[in-house]
DNA sequence: TTGACAATACGAAGATCTTCGTATATATTG
DNA sequence: CAATATATACGAAGATCTTCGTATTGTCAA
């Protein structure tokens, strides 16, 4: 199996993700400069990074033009997915509904947040 | 500051943690045994594990009784509600409400836990 | 073609995490 | 008390993560 695969992705690893689902496919020093922003890194640590993640399959490279272009190759859905499961499997004996609850309890959503999650419960309660 | 302060506990302190929280405070060896349930692991390591823990301040020591017995210092919930936070601070943009979505879009709910989770949300509608 | 610049590749250092072997200390029992 | 079992302490190895310095490669202009 190549490095790290099965992996949860690492901190640096998540930030460049971020960056990528936002922006899309990018060059080095765009997610460098978009990086900057939150978390101050030098430009051949991204690359660095990058190239790392390449090898663990966590992006793709677009060798095309001089510029290497990356993209982040799951979707960032399914990623986030099994972010959560991972942290419920960590922290909350396996349950989501625990890790929903403990994020629900301590927060202060907005009305507009609530009512959101309020609609997609009924969706769900009508299936 | 002390070796790894401010940081989240990592996947082992993690794992001794929950044993802790549902346990309660217990020696190396009934730690040991209950997590080899989950995550087989030798005497020393966590052992080890602990000692580390206990300079970090995740957990203290009653040195009293020859059998040392640990027990998990930070409450429960507030190390829950941390690394919630940082999940959503590192994934979601910070944003609680959207891991709560991602989180419950996926998951298939026992109507229990919904039901469970529509009552907080009604409580909290009310405030 | 060559010089200057820009981008990538590579390697290594310093931290942290996990694991375990071994040393040391403390009971227990015959 | 001596022998044995049981605990803890310590140190070091092997992995991974992050960072960065430096080497190499590619591009463009004069």
């Amino acid at each position: 199996m190549a490095r790290g695969s099965n992996r949860r992705p690492t901190d640096g690893e998540l930030a460049i993700l971020q960056v990528l689902w936002a922006m899309g496919p990018a060059t080095v020093s765009t997610i460098q400069e978009k990086l900057e922003e939150s978390r101050p890194t030098g430009y051949t640590t991204v690359l660095k990074l990058l190239q790392i993640m390449l090898e663990k399959g966590l992006v793709t490279r677009d060798e095309t033009e001089r510029r290497h272009v990356y993209a982040a190759k799951e979707k960032e859905r399914v990623m986030k997915r099994s972010l959560v499961a991972d942290l419920a499997q960590r922290a909350f004996g396996g349950s989501t509904a625990k890790l929903v609850m403990q994020a629900l309890s301590e927060e202060d959503l907005s009305d507009r947040d609530r009512a959101e999650i309020e609609t997609l419960l009924k969706k769900m309660r009508g299936e």
